[in-house]
DNA sequence: TAAGTATTTAACTATCAACTTAACTACACG
DNA sequence: CGTGTAGTTAAGTTGATAGTTAAATACTTA
């Protein structure tokens, strides 16, 4: 790995470190949702959830499009879809 | 995925999300080395190096084993050696 | 045992990350 | 228009993380 890989691969981990951006990665991996929708599969505020997905937007890992008043949100790279199928397989009982 | 899952998980992709412990992770795939051996690949002080060993050793990432007075370290879970190579796989160029 | 090498630990400073609250924007619909 | 709902943003507080320096530990060898 060169220093610009290692360097762009610690930042897309340290976006995905955390229980609550974990969990909407988890929710995402089949389908689309708004931020209601996540938000009602976890225990804490909206601004909190909207503040998560705007880090994993800032490093390219969801994609937003808004329709009427509501916001819906995707992974946006297949790679992280991938990255996460893994990680279940390997760390999770039954992925 | 269950709470706890993720919450191990996210405990365990926080302690690898750091350029120097990403390097040190890739230097270590092959062999076990040393502190001051991982020390001449990197751009930083053997303390630094040291403290960054040691997240990982809290997390059992690394395993360490003294010989003389030389500290050798290897990985120690199987799980991250293969989600390394995941991980090249995706994200790097040449992996 | 004294000096040297390898590594760790402690103390400190600076920066960053997370959560809460409240205010704000955007849209829908009566 | 005005009200309600969905989501975002800003400000402030608190706690965590990173790096530097210096001191301490552990071992080796002269």
């Amino acid at each position: 790995m060169i220093e610009s890989e290692v360097n762009n691969l610690a930042l897309l981990l340290k976006s995905i470190s955390h229980p609550i951006r974990l969990q909407i990665l988890c929710l995402l991996q089949t389908s689309e949702l708004s931020v209601g929708e996540i938000r009602k599969e976890m225990q804490t505020s909206g601004a909190n959830i909207s503040q998560h997905l705007n880090i994993m937007r800032n490093q390219g890992i969801i994609a937003s499009r808004k329709e009427a008043n509501f916001v819906y949100n995707r992974i946006a790279d297949q790679r992280v879809i991938e990255l996460m199928k893994t990680m279940k397989q390997l760390f999770c009982s039954i992925s």
